[in-house]
DNA sequence: ACGAGACTTCGTATGCCGTACGGAGAGAAT
DNA sequence: ATTCTCTCCGTACGGCATACGAAGTCTCGT
């Protein structure tokens, strides 16, 4: 399994300054030896590398800086902090790719923002272990939001609807990459792949499993995994859902314009 | 913030046994003086009570039983198991609460299945912050798929599908509730409110947001925060998503029908 | 020119965590 | 009665975030 860590812990103030680059510098002291984008930068190196938030610690971000432990609490409040500073961080990966509004009809508009968040999940898995209790207001993030929206800007919608419609997608496609992200990580962790754990667990689940009991579930089951080649597919998942999703605003949008 | 946990990690037919209640009783040795199910029911309790699993350890659930840490190992193979099980355990609510097939539409069902999904999150929290890197086996897990499955059997969609569109309402039920419940986390654990942090961090925001280069953010942004009273309204994200959602499945069946 | 004081760096210590290991003693099988 | 298997659990290890404070460095006011 893998846990999710929160954020939005630390002192607001604080973490917006960091988030902007708005933190005073001091006149006095010794001169840093690093930087707060530094840190950050190497943090997210690491749990790219990991795919895994949890072994991210403090430790490890400062043995990659070379530096102490606790040198790296001059220029982030906390772990916390630092988290959420690397999610702005690579947002703006996400920023670049979308690019500005314009060219597209609002469907393959959206297609395009799924597809963003999607790939932006697949690089950097560790973002989807992070709960951001409150919104994360750092300048990617914002940026980000602006350019989703443009995309379904003046097309017939209530701002409120506007910015439900863009959390729909997202719930979408985060639900899916994490597991998909999950299902990797499983393998990658036990060393098992998918066929080699089917194999093990299909004569204890046989011995189990009453297909009279279940009818639906054994037939459907079956049907999907031999579709699919597995349990679950991620990628179908995400293609069956976003489908049917833009049916459904699809649908919205069409009562608004009679 | 909060992070996830894995499972899948121990001995799949272990972890199997266990789920179903399959495990040898040993021929000798001392009396037990547990059972696992009453190890996992006190791991529930506590995981309840805390809303968390970050704070759930083996420690205090050996002490809230009144055992040594080191006994509960007779019972689970490590806490990666038990969480697994604990999932199971959960599970059986959903599957009474689902009930026997029959007697609503398919639409009706589908948000019934939303919505016992939803009641369990909001009970359960620490469910979200499980990730399940193989699909969880046990009897209760098999059981809710299979009366999730009766809502929508017979109504023209193939097996494939069916599996789909389950996992669909799945997909959306958790994202929206993972914010919701991480929205209450973060109250709880600052003692800060809704209200309270956006007084705070709103002249900080205002100093640094501009509003030329967000016009749509600014716009939405606003219209959204009025209307839901929060930057964000799970319960809104909920009807809205699945409302479109459930228009998206019927315009798949439409196609069928023909 | 120099001392005050602000600042960075980081060693140490605290209190958590999961769990490996092995000893003590219970109970069944022989 | 002996042997062997099993439970219970104390202890210990290596991990974690971070509080605290000492030591050294640099700026600024005088």
């Amino acid at each position: 399994m893998a846990e999710t860590e929160p954020t939005g812990g630390g002192d607001p103030a604080r973490t917006i300054a960091t988030l902007w680059g708005r933190r005073p510098m001091p006149r006095r002291g010794p001169k840093h030896t690093l930087t707060t984008p530094q840190v950050v930068a190497a943090a997210v190196e690491l749990a790219d590398g990991d795919q895994d938030l949890a072994t991210l610690s403090m430790r490890r971000v400062a043995e990659s800086l070379g530096v102490g432990t606790m040198s790296l609490y001059t220029y982030i409040a906390s772990r916390e902090e630092l988290v959420e500073v690397m999610l702005d961080h690579v947002y703006a990966e996400a920023v670049e790719r979308l690019g500005p509004a314009g060219g597209r009809d609002w469907a393959d508009g959206l297609r395009r923002v799924a597809e963003v968040s999607w790939e932006l999940y697949l690089r950097h898995p560790w973002v989807l272990q992070v709960f951001t209790g409150r919104p994360p207001l750092g300048p990617h993030a914002i940026a980000k939001y602006e350019r989703e929206l443009a995309v379904i800007d003046g097309i017939g919608l209530t701002d409120v609807e506007m910015d439900a419609v863009i959390t729909l997608v997202h719930t979408h496609v985060e639900g899916v990459a994490r597991r998909r992200i999950e299902a990797d990580r499983v393998v990658r962790r036990t060393g098992i792949s998918d066929e080699q754990w089917w194999e093990r667990v299909q004569p204890l689940v046989e011995e189990v499993f009453d297909a009279a009991r279940f009818p639906v579930a054994a037939r459907v089951g079956e049907a999907a995994g031999q579709a699919h080649q597995a349990a679950h597919n991620p990628e179908h998942a995400y293609a069956f859902g976003l489908d049917r999703l833009l049916e459904g605003v699809a649908a919205l949008i069409g009562t608004r314009a009679t």
